[in-house]
DNA sequence: CAGAATCCAAGGGGATACTG
DNA sequence: CAGTATCCCCTTGGATTCTG
């Protein structure tokens, strides 16, 4: 018998479930609009196009590197569109692609559900801190 | 005038833009559902009741580690119940609550934009990568 | 069987500096 | 203005070991 010991096996599995995990469309979207800054940059880009500069304005908190990625990525996946004016000073604009204003609607059922429900995980939350740890720093 | 430099004016409003965010409900249900492992347990919790070990069996590349830890969060939140029964080797039940139940429809919402429109991305993506890179591994 | 605790490697992501 | 390139920290998560 093939002497395969227990965490072997387990590394195989896990091996196999990563490749099904990758294939499968959903684990994919997931990824994809879970990121931090996905959602924040196609809601800024929902209300019409943007430049590089108004993005960055916009959402504040995010650095050049990680704008960048994001919109690298949405590009990529033909979510946003971008546009380059060679002017003097570079101009660049970003803009929802048809595919992309589709996935809008799902983003606020997601905002419905949670604006709906989030207050019931809240006290959930608060109940189980409660329930074992007494004192929650 | 108060001499602050650009960088500083930025990590305070990445600061504040991180509490806007926390704050935000429909970011902290996306945190929840992107994690990896959430949507494979609440999945597999949406055919009935699990066991741990059934659980472990089922999603196969998960760890001992996440698949608690996975657990614990999501019954903090209140959407899957934990039942203990204390026979000689312990049992313990997991299973979806009603709140838990409400959430598997915009998971099937996801599961549908993504199966309609995920060769779509591929191909944009396809496009993408042949367009600028040329040689893609 | 169900889980807690510990150790450790890999990668995400921020800050900074440079370019066209 | 709109990026690219680099350094570096700190979290995430897998493997392992130990308990009730």
């Amino acid at each position: 018998m093939t002497t395969r010991t227990a965490s072997e096996r387990r590394a195989e599995a896990a091996q196999r479930y990563d490749a099904y995990l990758a294939a499968c469309p959903t684990r994919q979207l997931l990824d994809r609009i879970s990121d931090k800054w996905v959602t924040l940059v196609l809601s800024a880009l929902a209300g019409g196009p943007q430049r590089y500069s108004d993005l960055s304005r916009r959402i504040a908190g995010v650095s050049q590197k990680m704008l960048t990625q994001t919109l690298r990525s949405l590009e990529r996946d033909g979510l946003v569109s971008r546009a380059v004016t060679p002017s003097v000073p570079v101009r660049v604009d970003y803009a929802l692609t048809p595919l992309g204003s589709t996935l809008m609607p799902l983003l606020a059922h997601i905002k419905e559900w949670a604006e709906h429900h989030m207050d019931e995980v809240a006290a959930a939350r608060t109940g189980y801190d409660g329930a074992s740890g007494s004192a929650a720093p």
